[in-house]
DNA sequence: TCGCCATTATTG
DNA sequence: CAATAATGGCGA
């Protein structure tokens, strides 16, 4: 398989992160040709963290976007020509990104520990994803407001009563404040990252993962990560894994002001 | 500029 | 039809 089929998957052309990523977003150029993008993200990628090169995006946009596993969705190019031409001509036509379950997750994850990003969190964040600034902007947006829940009931967590694995997978009381500075990234990464590790490879292993599904899974989450299982996984998820691991650690660092 | 809101449009 | 990503307007 191609990376770029990959890449494509959570590729929003609708994303104008450039515009909106005062930061110099490195992602940026991504947007317009997958296939240039390829190699950019690549290059910066293997720069970044140089043992792993092109790992990373098959990690992450890869997650065998279990939103449909038949078929793939391209929404960049592809899908949106294909699309409706009737409406297509001088429209705006939205482009529905389908965000992968381990962007989901990653996502709910963080989510659940801090409402709001600053702008270099998103960023980050937004890297880690393979998403734009922009995006994750909206998404948390989005969360926020159903999170809230007041108006428009419009997402209905799997369980709004509880506190625990309610919507997220990882449970918050095992993982170190996202933004708060004291943690160590080797905490971090010794402790925490082997759960987000189970559950990644756990949303990789079941494409066939529902936004629903997370009901039942995160309560294993909450409990059983490690499940021997998961840890047959293939080189290339461990790879991803580890990646994910590097990368991540790497935002951390970064740490900036916290909420 | 961002966040929030209402709305729109896509996806399943 | 429900869920939700994304858009646009408004206010701070």
């Amino acid at each position: 398989m191609s990376v770029a089929d990959l890449i494509s998957q959570s590729l929003p052309e609708a994303c104008d992160s450039r515009d909106s990523s005062p930061l110099s977003t490195i992602l940026e150029a991504e947007e317009n040709d997958i296939s240039l993008q390829m190699s950019s993200v690549e290059a910066l990628y293997s720069d970044t963290v140089s043992p792993l090169p092109a790992s990373i995006d098959l990690l992450l946009q890869d997650s065998p976007d279990s939103s449909t596993s038949p078929k793939v969705k391209l929404p960049t190019s592809i899908e949106k020509s294909t699309m409706k031409e009737g409406k297509g001509l001088g429209k705006k036509q939205k482009v529905r990104t389908v965000f992968s379950q381990m962007q989901l997750c990653i996502l709910k994850d963080r989510f659940q520990k801090q409402k709001y990003l600053s702008l270099q969190q998103m960023q980050e964040l937004s890297e880690v994803l393979n998403l734009c600034y922009k995006q994750v902007k909206t998404w948390f947006q989005n969360q926020r407001r159903n999170a809230r829940g007041g108006k428009k009931n419009h997402t209905k967590w799997p369980n709004s009563s509880n506190g625990v694995a309610q919507k997220g997978c990882l449970p918050s009381g095992n993982l170190p404040m996202w933004s708060n500075q004291t943690w160590s990234s080797q905490t971090w990464s010794n402790q925490t990252w082997n759960n987000s590790q189970a559950w990644c490879t756990q949303a990789w292993n079941n494409q066939s993962w529902n936004n629903q599904a997370w009901n039942n899974q995160s309560q294993i989450c909450g409990e059983e990560f490690l499940l021997p299982q998961f840890q047959q996984n293939s080189a290339s998820d461990l790879e991803a894994s580890q990646t994910i691991d590097l990368f991540l650690n790497d935002s951390m660092n970064i740490q900036l002001e916290e909420v």
